[in-house]
RNA sequence: CGCGGGAUGGAGCAGCUUGGUAGCUCGUCGGGCUCAUAACCCGAAGGUCGUAGGUUCAAAUCCUUCUCCCGCAA
């Protein structure tokens, strides 16, 4: 889409602020856009063996040359921001709450980018927890915020459905890109003040923590629907997992098979031509790309042919 | 220096402790059986065992270097 035509405002300063691969899209649409005065994004953080994290939305904006701030906490170091004077900021995905001090600052506001229809899901894993509750719509609403989470007024929504194919990275790619779109679509009528501002009924509000390792865990007492949403649903981060032989076995991909065996939840009901059958408390579910500990991702066939004991079929998945 | 697992024909693994003709489950190719098949039978191709060096008559296996991959914890 082409917004050249509506941009007006050259010399108006924007503050970005977000961090996550999530936030790519949009940063991208605004640099091309608008002036982008300064982004701030989470520090850059230990990764793996010894590898230094830096935020996505960090090296994206180094290669703009734009000025990078990243406070340990923003809730103290917000000043150096204020001192910028901004005429506005835009956070999506950010990661802390932003001050008072600093939602009060510019003269157009702090606006937000959420991936969900608010008032629902609020939170942080709104994309995951969307799949997960095996929703079949969801969206990205920008809103203004206030200081407490995902609350503010509604300036503008969009839904998309999600398909029964969808993970929550396709997902994750389609909303980051209806983000940016939206953003760019609604950004003129906030420059201008002529943008709609809707609070939110917050009877209606549902919430999406940020995700915890027991979110991970597959308990097969679940429905076979339920588990099939868990697992796409945190494909292809962080994933799902269960336990086989006393070692992690995470579970990247599944599908719901309309067999009937009988026995325990979670016991190995047979191994098909693409993948390990699982009952579950409805029904089967047949694991299809697994990963052990320590070892790569792998089709659930060639993981079954590598072992050495090949007699795992009434065997039980914890 | 956070803890740990791994690198062996196209895939997934065993073999390494107690050095001595490289094995398993698949896949691929050819043939057979069959109305037919992802099933079954017979046969074949395909690996200088991650890199570099050392010890040895001999190294996938023992010692050292380096590179890369991954789980957990943060």
């Amino acid at each position: 889409m082409d917004y050249s035509n509506i941009n007006v405002e050259k010399e108006l300063e924007i503050v970005f602020m977000g961090t996550p691969e999530f936030a790519v899209p949009v940063l991208q649409g605004l640099i091309d856009n608008y002036k982008i005065r300064a982004v701030v994004t989470q520090p850059d953080r230990p990764g793996n063996h010894g590898q230094i994290n830096v935020s996505p939305i960090k090296k994206l904006a180094s290669e703009h040359a734009i000025l990078v701030l990243q406070p340990e906490h923003i809730k103290e170091e917000y000043q150096e921001i204020v001192n910028l004077n901004p005429d506005l900021i835009i956070t999506c995905a950010y990661g802390q709450i932003i001050p008072r001090q600093l939602l009060e600052a510019p003269r157009l506001g702090c606006i937000n980018v959420h991936a969900s229809l608010l008032p629902k899901l609020r939170g942080g894993a709104p994309i995951h927890k969307a799949i997960i509750e095996g929703h079949s719509k969801t969206g990205i609403t920008i809103m203004y915020m206030n200081t407490k989470m995902d609350e503010g007024d509604i300036i503008t929504q969009r839904e998309i459905p999600i398909l029964d194919t969808d993970t929550a990275s396709s997902l994750h790619d389609k909303l980051s890109v209806l983000g940016k779109d939206l953003l760019l679509e609604t950004l003129p009528s906030i420059i201008d003040g002529t943008n709609s501002r809707t609070p939110q009924d917050s009877s209606l509000a549902t919430y999406a923590f940020t995700l915890r390792k027991e979110d991970e865990k597959l308990n097969f007492e679940k429905t076979k629907k339920q588990l099939y949403n868990q697992i796409r649903g945190l494909n292809s981060w962080p994933g799902s997992y269960c336990v086989f032989e006393g070692k992690i076995l995470k579970v990247w991909e599944a599908y719901i098979t309309e067999n009937y065996p009988i026995g325990f939840n979670g016991q190995i009901t047979a191994i098909y031509k693409d993948g390990i059958g699982v009952k579950v408390s409805n029904g089967e579910i047949v694991l299809k790309t697994v990963q052990l500990e320590g070892k790569n991702k792998m089709n659930a066939v060639d993981f079954y042919n590598g072992l050495r004991n090949k007699d795992i079929v009434g065997k039980v998945l914890q």
